[in-house]
DNA sequence: GTTCTCACA
DNA sequence: TGTGAGAA
């Protein structure tokens, strides 16, 4: 059944969602979008803004192109909605665990950064740099203990 | 403006 | 996961 018959060009869809066109052939060339043709000229219906918008949306929040495919083709398959529900959430809960990690790890070499920051200013608060402070420093920085 | 391909990081 | 360049 004809849901619309309204389409987009590629131009009017980089416009729109701030993308390339080159992306957006790109996204086609790994099987995420499959825009009608009308001659050799790209038309996107709704169902692929649909999927456009979802697929950038997934890619924000750090999932693949191969994940966000399997999430998007689950929608068309034999109890789809769940389906693709569920592998949703499987994904969601993974990369929120990822995430959170890679937060860890973030604010310990936040850290380690400010303490480095912190050393140096006062290194070269001094006008002339103590040798000594200096070799101390050098010496942590090199052993790992900043 | 849009298409495709090849190369490249 | 895309981009740049070149040709059509």
């Amino acid at each position: 059944m004809p849901q619309s018959d309204t389409y987009w060009t590629i131009g009017e869809l980089v416009k729109e969602f701030d993308v390339t066109a080159r992306a957006l052939r790109f996204y086609e060339a790994k099987g995420l979008l499959a825009p009608k043709r009308e001659g050799t000229v790209r038309r996107y219906n709704s169902r692929d803004r649909v999927r456009l918008n979802l697929l950038l949306r997934g890619k924000r929040i750090g999932l693949s192109l191969n994940e966000l495919k399997g999430i998007l083709d689950a929608y068309d398959l034999e109890g789809g909605r769940r389906f693709q529900l569920e592998i949703a959430l499987s994904k969601f809960r993974t990369q929120t665990e990822i995430l959170e990690n890679q937060k860890v790890d973030l604010e310990i070499v936040l850290e380690t950064l400010k303490t480095f920051t912190k050393r140096v200013e006062e290194l070269l608060t001094a006008s002339d740099i103590d040798d000594e402070a200096y070799r101390i420093f050098m010496g942590e920085l090199t052993h790992g203990k900043l």
